[in-house]
This record gives structure tokens, C-alpha cells and sequence, in this order.
DNA sequence: CTTTAGTATGAATCTAATTCATAATTTACA
DNA sequence: TGTAAATTATGAATTAGATTCATACTAAAG
């Protein structure tokens, strides 16, 4: 036996416009087509959808459980289909974010609390613990975005620039080296370095200065918190690397002397990776322009 | 955007089994046909439904909204199948009945009751008003049953004999008439005759005997309780003719006098009249039998 | 009883699905 | 890091299914 959604269609329609003739102006089908189909759903079900011998046809008692059938039905195929379109539009969907940079969640939490009130359809986490393998979960679909600060030519991710950031140098105002006007990688060697606690190779003072130089510091302390490293670094344990804006942000910064790391300073850059196909969605897009906002709003020193 | 349920029953399966390959089997599609298949579903929904590049081939976001969806919908399908296989054999379905014979409500009664025990499924209702045009309503589906004593050759409705039975004169012990061996329709002249109240047409008395002979009765009461006709026919307030089995069951006949129409008798028979197409169904089957069963128990005198 | 509106049917045509053969990819395993 | 095995994709040919056209049929209306 076999029933298929046109065939509920048929019928609905033939019950609704209360004939056959009728009906085919509603299906955009030919009299014939559905009398052809109408032979066919009744062969298929075995008993007569339809009185015979009346005209305008009326449907039997077995009709108007087709009927009842058609009626749960096939709303659902076409809240189906809309979901799809709102799917392929970003106007509903999943966003999945993985973030190789661990101060980002500064900016982070307020872009999508933001991202929240303006896609209320798109279900926006934050997955953890894909930070080293975060382009390959973008690839599997485990997640949607990533932030990241290393940006690769790959055939079906695009990297979006976010903005641009400068890795600066803290110490205590009476720290030795807040005398100078630029620090280098040799300074840090005999440094305790005060860091958030991921892999050293995925910090911007390691990765851009440190590692290429085969420079290690003298001791690693790794906390959590951005305020904590702030305290700890004005309390004169140690010194640490952070986000300009980071610095321009946070408050309690006058026990503080920031400086430039080498003498022209370090320049990255942040990107949001997604799927090329995601690219054009609109909580995406929505998503970047709120980054930016969002970043340019903190970034200024109050 | 055009979804079928072949779509959603190939993207089920591929889910559910793992890869393509192996819904190949389940489905009874080659692989190709599959894959076409999953071409035209991702064109048609505009989104990937499988994340690509992965073998065997795993669903995306999206694809799991379809693997939800079609969990809902698929079951319907198959629940609006096995509605119509039961509705094909009579497991299921509507037995309205319209009764063109009045005593009969006597036997019916009983026989639906034991029916709704056995086909609890089945709606079983008597339906009245429709005693003149019972046939047609037969026909336009407004009932699925006839109680006829006036079988007609039709096409499309079969006549099922359900028993025979004898219109039977009564009058009270001491009425005249009680001494004759029998009756004939020259007796009712000058007689009271009770009848049910009906258009005479559809007495036997008058369509068998009185109509077809040019007579009338001297006058016409009509009751509707077949008890009561029996009391007052007791009382001598008149003359009635009945079935026989009305007769061996009721009680209190001991005042009444019991004669046959005409010199041999006159012998009617009553008939089930359904639809050719309903004729094999299940509850349609159990009716016949158990009406043959409750009247030879009603018949039976006690 | 004829007309008319509505439905059914058969053959031809057109459309869509499937198959077959084979290519292209990915994965697993040495 | 190749190489074989497994899995999916593709194009052309085939086949099955749906639709149209022309026309026959039938119930209902006048």
C-alpha cells in the first residue's frame, strides 16, 4: 500500500473546494490527472474514498479519514518546510562556538548575550575544550565558529577579520623593567610570567616571541581570572602579556606600567572562522557586526 | 521546495543504519538510486543535510531537524495505513442501520449489543427517519444497513436473508373472529385493527393483503409500544396483526387469540441489505450471524 | 427527455526515478 | 605514506510513473 502527501493533497482539496473540478484549479493539475490519481489512492487503499455514482463526488466515511489524516499531516510537512527555509536563511539555526583565545571571553559573553535578544530562534553555547583542535570541529560540525588568531587558507572555511589587538606587557610600576621603553624576548629570563592556564604554544607572548627566539622564562604561574593576573602583577609576583584591550578595559590598572613588546610592538589580528557555506547567514553576520561593536565599545579607555 | 516522504523514510534510514550502504538493503534501493536521491533533497532544501567529506557519511544540524521530523510524521503514515487495512477487512469501521420493519427493534437491540461486544471498534448506531428511502440512504453512504422485508435486484446491494417469520392475526380470546380456523382480508370491514404507527404501506397486513384486495379496515389506531398493542388488543379495543415471533415472546397472550392470515398462511421473509463492497466485512459477517442467533432464541417460545 | 456539468478512460507524451558502469574520495591498514 | 578496500558520486541509458489530450460516460437539472 502506498500513500503519499500529493494524495492527501488530492483529496483535502477535493473536500475542501467540494469537487473534483474545483479542486483542480487549487492542485494546478488537469481534471484527468486527478481522476488518474484518485483510481490509483483508491486501488492503493483497497476501498472507495469517494460515494460513487454522485456528483459533485462526496467522500465516504473512509474519505473523511483521509481527511482527518491530511489534516495532521500536512501542516507538519510545511512547518517543516519553513524550517528549512528559516535554516537556510539564518534566521534560526545553531551557534556553536569554540574560542582559541582565552581573554576573548571578555568580549565574548556580551556579544552574545547581545546575539541572544537579536536571534532568539538560533541556539548560541560556547563549547569548551575544542580549543586545539577548533578548525577541525568547525569541519565536523561540532561547532560553528571559531575565534582564532591564526588564520588558514582552507577551501570551505572563511576567516572573517574581527579586529586588530596589540599583545602589551605589564608589570608593577616599581618593577625593574617598567623603566624601560620597549621590552624584548631576552627580558623574560629571568621572569616569572604570570599567564591564563593553556598550552604555552597558544599564547601570543610564546608563540610571537618567545618560541621563535628559544627563549624560556624563569617561571610560568597560571591563573584563571584576568583580574586575579592584574592583582598578582601590581603585587610585583610576576609579569605578564595581555590584550591591549584587555588593559583598556579593566579597572584597578594604576599600580600598572604597561609596554610595548619589541620596539615596534606586536600586532595580531582576531578572526571569527565559519563554514563558507554558513558565511552569508544572518546571526553570522549578525554576530560580526556585533563583535566589532562590541570590541570598539570596550576598547576605549574610559 | 518539494519534500517527500521517500525522502524522509531514505534520510531515516541512512541515520538509523549508519551509512548509506547499509539503507540500501533496508530501503530496496541501489546505492545510486540513494544518492541521486540525497542530491535532489539537498537541492531541494538548500542546505547539506550530511556533513561532506566524511564517510560514511554523517547528518548535519540540519539533517537531524529532518531525522525529528520524520519520526513524527512517518509513524502517522504508517498508523493511516493499518486504519485502512482494518477499514478493507471490517476490524474496524461504521455500522448504521436504518429499519424499514418496526417490531424489529425487539431482536435488534440485543444484536448490537452482543456486536459492540465483539467489535468494539465498529460505530454502531441505529438511525431513524430514514425508513421510506432506506435504500437510497443505503446508497448515498448516509447508513451501511438496511432491515428490509422487500429485497430488490441492485447492482451494488446485496440482499442477505436474515429469517422468515408469519404475520399472525390476534384478537382476544372472546372476540367473533376468534373462533374462525383463519382469516381473510374481508374480515377486517368492520374491524379496529392497532397497528404501529407507520404508513400502512408498510404493514404486512396491508401491503400483503388488504392493499393488493381493495380493502379497508373500519378503522386505524396506531401505537407505538408492542406491549401495549398486545394489552389493548386483550382488552377487545380492536384487532392486530403481528409478527409470530413477537407473539411466542412475548408475555401475557394467554387472553389472545393467535389465527393465521389466509386459508395457507402468510409467510414473509426479512433481509440485511448492505452495500456488494461492505458485504465481506468482518462486523457486517458477525451481524448476520448473530441476528439469525438472537431470533431463533426470541422465537423459541417460553 | 434532453441538456449540461462533472467525472472516467485510453493512448500518447512527457517527467522523474532508477539502473548500470565507472569515477572519485575517504578510510584503514600495512 | 602508500595502497587496497570501502563508500559515495556521477553520467547516460533505461524504465516506470504521472500528465495531457481527446473523448466517452453519467448523474443531475431544467
Amino acid at each position: 500500500m502506498n500513500i503519499e502527501l500529493k494524495h492527501l493533497r488530492i483529496i483535502l482539496a477535493i473536500h475542501e473546494s467540494g469537487s473534483v473540478q474545483k479542486a483542480t484549479e487549487q492542485l494546478n493539475m488537469t481534471q484527468s490527472a486527478v481522476s488518474h490519481q484518485l483510481r490509483y489512492i483508491k486501488d492503493q487503499l483497497g476501498v472507495d474514498i469517494f460515494i460513487p455514482e454522485t456528483r459533485p463526488l462526496k467522500l465516504s466515511a473512509e474519505g473523511l479519514e483521509l481527511i482527518d489524516a491530511a489534516r495532521r499531516i500536512l501542516p507538519e510537512i510545511e512547518k517543516l518546510k519553513s524550517r528549512f527555509i528559516d535554516l537556510k536563511s539564518g534566521q534560526t539555526g545553531r551557534l556553536f562556538i569554540a574560542i582559541e583565545c582565552h581573554a576573548c571571553f571578555e568580549w565574548l559573553f556580551p556579544v552574545l548575550n547581545l546575539l541572544r535578544e537579536h536571534h532568539s530562534n538560533v541556539d548560541i553555547d560556547i563549547k569548551p575544550g575544542l580549543a586545539f583542535n577548533a578548525i577541525e570541529a568547525l569541519h565536523n560540525e561540532e561547532v560553528d565558529l571559531v575565534i582564532s588568531a591564526d588564520p588558514e587558507k582552507l577551501p570551505d572555511v572563511r576567516f572573517h577579520e574581527l579586529f586588530t589587538y596589540e599583545p602589551t606587557f605589564i608589570s608593577a610600576k616599581d618593577h625593574p623593567l617598567a623603566e624601560r621603553s620597549y621590552i624584548s624576548a631576552g627580558d623574560f629570563t629571568d621572569q616569572t610570567v604570570i599567564t591564563y592556564p593553556v598550552p604555552v604554544e597558544r599564547l601570543d607572548l610564546f608563540n610571537q616571541l618567545l618560541i621563535p627566539q628559544g627563549i624560556e622564562p624563569k617561571a610560568i604561574r597560571q591563573i584563571e581570572l584576568t583580574s586575579v593576573i592584574l592583582l598578582l602583577v601590581g603585587a610585583n609576583k610576576g609579569v605578564s602579556v595581555l590584550p591591549d584591550w584587555v588593559l583598556q578595559s579593566a579597572r584597578d590598572t594604576e599600580l600598572l606600567a604597561q609596554k610595548k613588546l619589541t620596539k615596534s610592538g606586536i600586532t595580531r589580528k582576531l578572526y571569527a572562522a565559519v563554514r563558507t557555506r554558513d558565511s552569508e547567514k544572518l546571526y553570522i553576520e549578525t554576530f560580526l557586526s556585533l563583535s566589532k561593536d562590541v570590541f570598539s565599545r570596550l576598547a576605549r579607555p574610559r
